[in-house]
DNA sequence: ATATTCCCCTGGAAGC
DNA sequence: TGCTTCCAGGGGAATA
């Protein structure tokens, strides 16, 4: 997926299609996406007025309608939305369509089908709802500092990688931006949490904000599926030092760049830039 | 409690 | 050309 910054690429794209809109109604192409794909909670969603807002939190874009209504959606590792005309031939995989009154209609495209589409309600008006209250903060916002990452890595013995892409820890940091992450950091992903040191955490959390605003300047990173709502493609690809770049030279020392696996995902570096 | 493993699904690329 | 294997931006449940 669709990490933050291709979340947040597409929740901007979007807010000026639906903001204010009446959705008119919902056509599932499958019987269930990811989770509870309930066409009548849906609509009671959808009825209830028209969008009031929308919004990123983690990898999710909340929908929100009046009377603490709303959307929970989730692009999954493939899920793309789509905003045209009624009447444009379906694409491929098209799973969910919204009629828009304006005459549009807003798709959702995945071929995986791991994307999710959940009426839920909301604790409050501008708030969230209760299933994604395990998430840790956001890393663009306040709270997520050195001192904060350091206290809770204390004691862990997880890989720091796996560590930083624990939603419970901070949220939005997926796959990629793990690893180019680290790199800039110059700190080994295999290294242990716990091992990581206050003046480490600092890096991290100052390097991760900063490629993950490099990568919204950009729209995000098209590997294969992700595009943005318009069709075009995320420009952060030709900016990654480490992601998908094994055996080929590091950008800085020329080092082949290493890739490993951990917890069944790839994970890259340089093993002499990155200590 | 924390750390791995598996699974959800489809398609594209690479290997034989 | 065609078949097989591996791999993929996520995340949740089920195991150790």
């Amino acid at each position: 997926m669709p990490e933050l910054p291709e979340v947040q690429t597409v929740c901007s794209a979007l807010r000026p299609h639906l903001l204010g809109r009446n959705l008119t109604k919902v056509t599932l192409n499958v019987p269930k996406v990811r989770n509870v794909l309930n066409k009548r909670t849906l609509n009671r969603a959808m009825d209830a007025g028209p969008v009031q807002d929308l919004r990123r939190r983690a990898k999710y874009m909340i929908l929100e309608f009046p009377e603490r209504h709303a959307l929970l959606l989730h692009l999954g590792m493939s899920g793309a939305f789509r905003i045209c005309p009624a009447g444009t031939e379906a694409a491929k995989h098209e799973r969910v369509v919204w009629d828009i009154d304006d005459g549009n209609q807003l798709r959702l495209i995945d071929p995986r089908r791991f994307s999710q589409v959940e009426a839920v309600r909301l604790a409050l008006p501008g708030g969230e709802p209760d299933c994604l209250s395990h998430l840790g903060p956001e890393p663009l916002g306040d709270l997520y500092t050195a001192g904060y990452l350091f206290q809770a890595s204390r004691k862990r013995k997880t890989p720091a990688k796996v560590f930083l892409m624990d939603q419970t820890v901070v949220v939005g940091i997926g796959n990629i931006y793990a690893s180019e992450t680290f790199f800039k950091s110059g700190i080994r992903p295999t290294r242990a949490a716990g091992r990581l040191t206050r003046k480490d955490c600092a890096a991290l959390v100052k390097n991760s904000r900063a490629v993950l605003r490099q990568a919204i300047k950009r729209g995000g990173t098209t590997l294969n599926d992700y595009h943005q709502p318009d069709g075009s493609e995320g420009k952060f690809r030709i900016h990654l030092h480490v992601y998908g770049r094994e055996d080929l030279p590091c950008r800085k020392c020329k080092t082949p760049v290493k890739r490993i696996t951990q917890t069944g995902r790839s994970t890259f570096y340089c093993p002499t830039c990155q200590s």
